[in-house]
DNA sequence: TTTATTTACGACAACGTTGTCGTAAATACT
DNA sequence: AGTATTTACGACAACGTTGTCGTAAATAAA
């Protein structure tokens, strides 16, 4: 089933059937009736794979993320689909596993058409953009999200962790802490430094000083983090308070409080950025920051299909940061 | 940059150069040296929209799911996904938002070459397979895993479903339990089914009379969902057990069970599918049965490859069955 | 009526690749 | 030496669509 096939059953050209099919003005009414009802009756469907290759246009945009089994990425990936069906287009994912080596792999693979558009959020291990800039040289729509590497020059959409990791941590100080430890998982990323920042800053607000071995950078393997949080209630300080700069961090600190018999909140306070709905329903309810995960999908994609449909080439800003919000529980107050 | 410019640069035929890229016996050695080379120095890479309409391959596979903000669906896509990759596909992402319409208009984007392959869970509101019928007729290779349609007639990848609500619901009845509710989500969906069956064997075979009023179907809207579990403890025979088929009918039942100051395990046991890896952390520690879901998304993704390459038309087993987990906590016994 | 313009369609050439076929030259077999 | 076979490459025709261009016929303008 082709067009030439079509053509032949309606006694037409094959170009005046395609152009009746994409309700071209060359084509009188009566015409596309007739060719509409027969595609209709006979099921011809356009082949895709050919008009893509004709148009060097994919219809589809590419999603590179560190991980799926997350909070925070499954309602990201949600708010791009909504956009996306919207628009017509097709959704591929990509996970990198937080290396740096893959996401470069799979840069690779999308330098060439594959697809009109990409949306990516750095792998936690990516110390460099080089991969990156090629893509952006290549003239492919770009958007970063979440964990941006700003230095690329593309449309980035965050959310406000510096200000999110700043009021988080004067929270705990109001509730009393004075030793306030920050886990985080990578020196690379901007979202890790924009809250470490935020929390070193609200010390210094706090005329807390702060004190390095308080902060723990951790890793992907769950028994060496919980040794690197347990050896914080060895030391010399031990902290009042904990601020998780992602969840599982959190869940390793619970469960560490379960073994020391540390009770929190009494003993230590716990905050963390978070976007599971549970955290409501634990022992103690786990005070969070929450992103607004669905509304940077969607307001990243928005994004980016306004670079692939560069309507009149239109400036897109280059930051859009959306609000986080703070929702206290036990776990945090007095 | 395309074959054409790099055969006239190294002064060989396209045709060459391309044999001679995709290791064609009928290139001499030296010449394949050339050709990577000249390739490798001009950054020459396979344009894929001219390379897939050519084979009639996309390279692709489509997985079709009804949501992704989810701790099953995630690990299933990352499973897929190290397939998909090892082979060196690509992975198109289509959720249905457990609406069939949504599902219909999906499969109909695939019926024309788009993908080489499609991965299916159903939506809970498909109620007849027609769609996917005419997906199989077209001979798309196809897999249904976790919600299938076995009548399709394509290979299913699913868990024990029957046999754990079998045991999740005699364990109940070991701790105690002489009324429990079952809450579901669909009267179309296999698992819901096969776990009901479960349900009611386990009942019968311990003598308990199948109360209808205890099994509740539950939709999409959290409210009503929580307004029927609640209107369980206000009838002739309180529950003294619920047994949730998925995990927020569970978090449903907590909450409930908050507001009405029902102690969970003493006044009634929970026990619930569930894939969180923080059941352990709520109060109190919530059983699960648990699946495999990263092997199935393996498991599903490898078959499909498997009917995608026919090697030699090789016999698939129709049904694959992973075991999945009875993990028991505080929730659930006395 | 003559000339300009619009309408409605067909012919045809891409898009970049892949695979089949043809064929000189080189090598192997009688 | 003559014939058969292999080796290594080039020519070329698809794949199915889209968009440009050309052109009869129909309509409008003069």
């Amino acid at each position: 089933m082709n067009l030439k096939i079509l053509a032949k059953e309606l006694n037409l050209s094959f170009s005046t059937v395609s152009k009746a099919l994409r309700d071209s003005h060359e084509i009188s009414p009566a015409t596309k009736q007739r060719v509409l009802e027969k595609a209709k009756e006979l099921n011809y469907q356009v082949n895709p794979l050919a008009s893509n290759f004709r148009k060097q246009k994919s219809k589809t945009i590419a999603v590179i993320i560190p991980e799926v089994v997350n909070d925070f990425f499954g309602p990201v990936i949600n708010g791009i689909e909504s956009i996306a069906q919207e628009k017509g287009y097709h959704v591929l994912i990509y996970l990198t596993h937080d290396s740096m080596q893959k996401e470069l792999e799979i840069s690779k693979l999308l330098q060439n058409g594959r697809v009109d558009g990409i949306m990516i959020s750095l792998a936690s291990q990516t110390s460099n953009t080089d991969h990156l800039n090629i893509l952006k040289e290549k003239e492919i729509p770009l958007v970063f999200f979440d964990r941006i590497a700003s230095q690329v020059g593309t449309p980035v959409v965050i959310t406000d962790d510096y200000h999110c990791g700043f009021i988080a941590t004067e929270h705990l100080i109001t509730n009393g802490c004075k030793h306030i430890a920050f886990l985080t998982i990578s020196e690379n990323l901007s979202i890790s430094n924009d809250r470490k920042n935020g929390y070193l800053d609200a010390l210094k607000a706090n005329n807390i000083k702060h004190d390095q071995s308080l902060i723990r950078f951790c890793n992907e393997d769950d028994i060496s983090n919980k040794d690197n949080i347990k050896s914080l209630f060895s030391s010399n300080v031990q902290p009042d308070g904990i601020f998780a700069s992602v969840e599982k961090l959190a869940v390793a600190t619970y469960q560490i409080c379960e073994e020391l018999a540390l009770n929190i909140p009494k003993d230590v306070k716990v905050i963390t950025f978070s976007n599971s709905y549970m955290a409501a329903l634990l022992n103690p309810p786990l005070s969070t920051i929450t992103h607004p995960a669905f509304e940077m999908g969607r307001e990243s994609a928005t994004i980016l299909f306004k670079l692939i449909e560069k309507k009149g080439l239109i400036r897109i800003p280059e930051k859009t940061v959306l609000k986080s919000n703070l929702i206290i529980r036990a776990s945090s107050v007095r």
